[in-house]
DNA sequence: AACGGTTTTGACAATCATTCTCACTTTGAG
DNA sequence: CTCAAAGTGAGAATGATTGTCAAAACCGTT
C-alpha cells in the first residue's frame, strides 16, 4: 500500500491533477488541523489562487474516496477534512484549540471487528474520535 | 460540567413535561433505530398529535443535553437521535437496514482515556460508532 | 497548429436540515 | 383571577452542500 514517498499523485481518476486539484492539496498539507470545506476554499481566494467552491467540495470528495484525506463532522455537522497518512488510525482532538493528534490502537480494531461479528456483522468499518482538553488549553483556561 | 446531580426522575428540565415533550420521548422510545428530527415531527404529525419541527428540535436537544437520547451523524451530516440507556455504550449499525445493537467496551474506554491522558489531555470523552451489514442483509443481498 | 471530443471548472441557483423570531398559549404561584 | 415566566409553532433566515450548464482547459490525432 505505500507506494511513492512523495508521488503527490492526488489522481483522484486516472488523469493528471489540475492546477485546481493541486491548490487543495497542497493547502490541507500545509494545514495541521482539520479545515472546512468553506475555509479551504477562502484560504485559497486569500492565498491569489482563487479555485470556485464547488471545485473545492467536489476535489475534496474524490480526495475523501481516494483515500489520500480524512473527514469527519463537528458537533454542528460541518465536515472538515485534513491530509492524512493512508494507514488507518483515529484522531486525538482537542475540543478547545481544534489541535489533532492521529493515534492507533490495533486492540480496538480488533475488538470492533469481533464484536461486530459475533452480531454477524460483515464488512466492518468503524469511526472513532476521541474529545479532549489538551494542556496548553488546560493551562490557558483560568 | 453539568455532572453530579442525575435528579433520576422524569425532569428534563425541572419542570413538568409538557404533552409535546411526552409525545416525542414517547416515539423515541418506540422506535428501535435511530431517527432524524424530520423523522420524528414527520411521524408525530401523521399520529394526530402534531408538534412543531421547532419545539421538536428544542425538544431533542435538551434531551441530548439531559442524557436521556444519543446522538450521532449519518454519513450526510444528517443529526439522528435514539433513546438509550443512560450508560455509557457504543453502537453496532447495519448499513443496509439500519438496524442497530448497543455494544459496550470497558477495554476500549479505558484505552480511549489512557491514549488521550498520555498526550496531556483531560476531560476526555469519545465517539464510537461500527458500521456493516447484518447477517439478514448479507443473505437478502444478490 | 488546428480539430473534435471529453473532462473540469466556476458562478449561481436550488436544496435541505437546522436555527431564529416573535406573537400567542399554557402553566404555576400568589 | 391575574401576572409573569416558560413553552409552542408558523414561517423566515441561515448556512453548508449539491446541482446546473455554458465556457475553458486538456489530449491525442491529423
Amino acid at each position: 500500500m505505500t507506494s511513492g514517498t512523495n508521488t503527490s499523485s492526488t489522481a483522484a481518476t486516472s488523469r493528471k491533477p489540475t492546477r485546481q486539484q493541486v491548490a487543495v492539496a497542497e493547502l490541507l498539507e500545509r494545514s495541521d488541523d482539520f479545515t472546512s470545506a468553506q475555509t479551504v476554499h477562502a484560504r485559497l481566494r486569500d492565498a491569489g489562487a482563487g479555485v470556485g467552491l464547488a471545485t473545492v467540495y467536489r476535489t475534496l470528495q474524490s480526495m475523501v474516496e481516494a483515500g489520500t484525506v480524512d473527514v469527519l463532522r463537528t458537533d454542528d455537522g460541518e465536515a472538515v477534512y485534513r491530509a492524512c497518512s493512508t494507514h488507518h488510525h483515529h484522531h486525538l482532538v482537542c475540543r478547545a484549540c481544534g489541535r489533532t493528534v492521529e493515534v492507533e490502537g490495533p486492540a480496538v480494531e480488533r475488538w470492533a471487528d469481533k464484536v461486530a461479528s459475533d452480531h454477524g456483522f460483515s464488512g466492518v468499518t468503524h469511526t472513532l474520535e476521541i474529545f479532549g482538553t489538551c494542556a496548553d488549553c488546560t493551562a490557558t483556561a483560568d
